[in-house]
DNA sequence: TGTACATCAGTGAACGCGCGTTCACTGATGTAC
DNA sequence: TGTACATCAGTGAACGCGCGTTCACTGATGTAC
């Protein structure tokens, strides 16, 4: 990237930017000030501008993470709102295409890798929004009878884990070949899905 | 860790245990070849008598890993061979409790960190095995109506995900200090569980 | 049993590297009058 | 509109560090005779 100003305008979010890029590009251990600076058309020591630190930075990329997310599901959510069977299907799935589209900023958005969280007002706030989000949509498909009763937030943790886990599973390669072969990944997510929904998913959801 | 003779006699396992040492006190981003050689007692070059580079090392860590879930699943199966249901609970329990027990191993375990599996049959093989194990498993639980019918391997992996999100969530600290305080993670295990299961667990299993 | 020698396992110095961070600086921009 | 000056954003040299890996070496061990 290069400039034509001496001043970059908006280096900020262009920072934020190339971080990712170098995610989905070399992985998350590539991640390092000097060649998030590289990318972004910059010296190397620009970025303490608007960082203070590495972490800081970091915190940055992995708050734009749980964004991504929340857009993602928000649009899902208005998009369904009335039809609660789709709109567990599809804000699920919604996650399960972030991280299928950029699984290293999945995974550093839950590496868990922001320390003093604190710190980190924005990474906070987007972090209990989405929470809160899912739980609302989790407590609309308790209430249509998509999901078993029991203490919204906690279904909110099962139903999340569910999909979380299986999305992992799936980054980390750690399913088989034979599987891989056999199903799509939305047939294996459906069937996922449906071990913990009262209906049948899988026959009226095929994409 | 000192030595009083000049060779170790068991260099090998002894980097093996100490990486794992580190992982657990330090976390994966602390883990070089350096540190483990000082750990084991041994200058740094040492380890290289053993392991061709890093990645071998870490292949080693890894793959002991899932022998240890292998172990600890083994165990509870010969104690639940004729109780389908205690071993589909226990089981899955012995996968959460080495999670919480070895955050770091497991961690590691799981991160894909594994680049050129090919080259490690030590590793492949564990993994292969734990797989069967889990098929096998998931099997017996289709069989005893535990779990919903469908082809055994995908339901594993469906399980499998449940489990492994459940706890991924747990490390990673996303799980909300109102359900902590609220639920033991037993608790939350068990409710969990009992989404995919079609026979009441939360009541009859509280250990 | 004793000796010569090959093999093995660990040593310590050295290499080059990329990293995070600091610092004195300078070019560009915005504002008061 | 023009000028002086404060503020801001980016530069490039420098720092010290821990890292993975190589290499010539040496101390210990095992084996053949």
């Amino acid at each position: 990237m290069k400039r034509t100003t001496y001043h970059h305008g908006d280096l900020k979010n262009a920072l934020i930017k190339a971080g990712i890029e170098i995610l989905s590009k070399e992985g998350a251990g590539a991640l390092s000030l000097r060649k998030v600076a590289g990318k972004a058309g910059v010296s190397h020591a620009a970025p303490y501008a608007h960082f203070t630190d590495k972490q800081a930075l970091i915190a940055a990329i992995s708050t734009a993470g749980y964004q991504k997310i929340h857009e993602r599901i928000e649009q899902v959510r208005e998009q369904y709102a009335a039809d609660p069977l789709n709109l567990f299907v599809e804000s699920s799935w919604a996650y399960v295409a972030f991280a299928l589209d950029e699984p290293d900023h999945f995974k550093i958005t839950f590496s868990g890798v922001v320390e003093k969280e604190k710190e980190y007002p924005a990474f906070v706030e987007i972090v209990q929004k989405n929470y809160e989000m899912l739980t609302q949509i989790v407590s609309t498909c308790q209430q249509a009878g998509i999901l078993n009763p029991g203490p919204a937030d906690l279904m909110a943790v099962s139903v999340w884990g569910l999909i979380h886990g299986f999305v992992s599973l799936l980054l980390e390669g750690q399913i088989s070949h034979t599987l891989l072969e056999r199903f799509t990944v939305r047939e294996m997510f459906l069937f996922t899905l449906s071990q913990v929904a009262r209906v049948n998913l899988s026959l009226e959801n095929k994409r």
